[in-house]
DNA sequence: TTGTACGCGTTATCAG
DNA sequence: CTGATAACGCGTACAA
């Protein structure tokens, strides 16, 4: 209807430079040989027309694509925007460009928006999958031949790639860090949804990261004989208004519980929110962690203790394995672990005794 | 070399099916007529076989592809990613997916990117232009036929539809409030760099919403008396030592200077960290308004003061105009400007009077 | 070194 | 309604 393009193709150019469409699709497509009079004959004709390639029609010949697929959980958040800009700025230094997508970590997003990207024949995909149970779709890009890395998160079952953060030993980190200063009730917020509100089965956490998570603060917390962990994991922070929930159930339990632990940075502005508008002063009434060093984390009075998930690092550390799988690296599959430092600012004092 | 796609095509599912490639051709691609009873066949055939279409060649058959090109100065900033969560919900509503490049606010790559993107035949581009002045690279796209969408800038030279937010009246409004509390000397700090560090011509300044930004800052300054308002615009806060220096700078022309205006959540969060290491406290000691309402823009004390650009409806416009004019849609070029109304929290006081 | 001719997987035309 | 068959633009054996 609307598409006419009118653009140019390799035989044009070869009119216009008076050589065979093979000769100028040689040069144009820089395979092959020719000589050099034919070459600066086609070269010219191409300025002169003003040829530009059709990276599809090419695509299609040779069968592989520019191009690489993302699915991200959310690209507004900074988490993912920041991985994207790391995953973008190492494939484009290899001359492969990305196709974007959210799955606002929904299964049947996700899959639906793998399939769209793999009709596009893109060369590769890189996603964070939303729940690391259900990899049917992903296995099958795999086995059609299109190599897989998942961002921040791992599926043992795909047999793919995986950069993830430390996850297990950051939380055990931190909560040894902050049982030193006396805290034993700590709580764990997180926005993931359960049906009843309540922390299930470890098992039926889809996000592995969140599920490494978890497990390790419920293994550390017991350790240090905490009777109960699975009490003081919060869940279903999804929103403003449910997080604010979540703050005034934790305040119930105060004084006993005397930290609390933000699963994310967009958790963590809420929460901050909620404790300052009701009157607490960090670190005093209240210690506070998070996940992620989001850029405001240091404007904040006190500024915002958090562990430093490096999210560039991790997208270009998932590009670099995706292009070194295009490049026939056919090693076994790998989980490469980003080092996720805490990072002590302000919020984490001694505990509050009674 | 590594792409081995052993994927099916539509003869194979024709021969399954026991029809003719054309009939297999029409129903899989939902054209043409085709019987009731064929039409199952096929189905089936395609769905034991696990067709899977490919959209290069379809794209190739058709001319048109179903992806559309989006270019952005730095998709880490909130500002963009938020207008690139927009574009993706509204582009995929209508089917369509989205490429996404990062220009880094470099003309040069900028340039690149929309070749890259041309040559994938994208079907549509939505682009925030660098350089106002330099738009030939885009309107040699409209002219070949591909539509181009310009976000949060607007170039007059170039015939696209823009869609931006009221950069001019934001400023004078936010400037008339300030001046109602008494605020004469009130300093703009912007990312904008120049040779020199002096704010040059404002004919010189490429990206549009700055220099209307500008432009109504002078504007409004002069209307209001002050003499020389080109000496209250800060240029050059690109990183965090440029805008600790800018602050130094302001601050040394303090108690003149009595307000500061960030031109983005980035440049906000450095200012209002400074000031508070200096133990300034807001808006006692200094009035801050800042473009962005940025997710922390809540979590500091005071609340930053903000002009409300709602990019995710920057986005979403930009691709309803998109799809529009995919659509067939060829009335004149229009600007759509969408409010920014100034959100006021606590970061405006009155000028401190010595 | 250069040119011919065919294939990639679709869509689309045009007889049957 | 259906089935050959020709595009689409480029890569590439194979032959010249």
């Amino acid at each position: 209807m609307s598409g006419k393009k009118n653009s140019l193709t390799v035989a044009d150019v070869a009119r216009e430079a008076k050589v065979s469409k093979a000769t100028a699709a040689r040069v144009l497509g820089e395979y092959g040989i020719a000589s050099e009079g034919a070459r600066k004959a086609v070269l010219e004709a191409a300025e002169r027309l003003g040829y530009q390639p059709n990276d599809l029609a090419r695509s299609m010949s040779t069968g592989r694509s520019g191009l690489v697929g993302v699915i991200v959980g959310d690209i507004e958040n900074a988490f993912f925007s920041q991985a994207v800009r790391g995953i973008s700025d190492t494939l484009r230094a290899a001359g492969l460009n990305l196709i974007i997508s959210n799955s606002s970590e929904q299964l049947s997003e996700e899959i639906e928006m793998v399939s769209v990207l793999l009709r596009q024949r893109v060369a590769g995909l890189i996603v964070a999958p939303t729940d690391a149970r259900h990899v049917d779709h992903l296995k099958a890009a795999l086995a059609a031949g299109t190599p897989v890395v998942t961002l921040d998160r791992h599926a043992p079952q795909l047999g793919a790639d995986a950069v993830c953060g430390e996850d297990r030993q950051s939380v055990g980190r931190v909560l040894r860090r902050l049982q030193e200063e006396g805290h034993r009730h700590v709580a764990y917020v997180t926005a993931m949804k359960t049906r009843d509100g309540k922390l299930g089965r470890l098992e039926e956490i889809g996000i592995s990261a969140v599920r490494e998570r978890i497990s390790g603060f419920l293994t550390q917390m017991r350790e240090a004989g905490v009777e109960d962990p699975a009490d003081l994991v919060f869940v279903g922070a999804t929103g403003d208004d449910e997080t604010t929930a979540v703050v005034t159930r934790i305040l119930k339990r105060s004084p006993t519980i005397t930290a609390i632990l933000a699963s994310d940075s967009l958790i963590c502005a809420r929460v901050f929110r909620e404790l300052s508008d009701r009157g607490l002063t960090l670190p005093q009434d209240m210690t506070l962690v998070s996940w992620f060093d989001a850029d405001w984390s240091r404007v904040t009075t006190p500024r915002i203790s958090v562990v430093d998930q490096p999210t560039y690092q991790f997208g270009q550390k998932a590009a670099e394995r995706l292009i070194a799988r295009l490049k026939g690296d056919a090693s076994p599959p790998r989980v490469y672990v980003i080092p996720t430092p805490l990072l002590e600012r302000g919020t984490i004092g001694p505990a509050k005794t009674e």
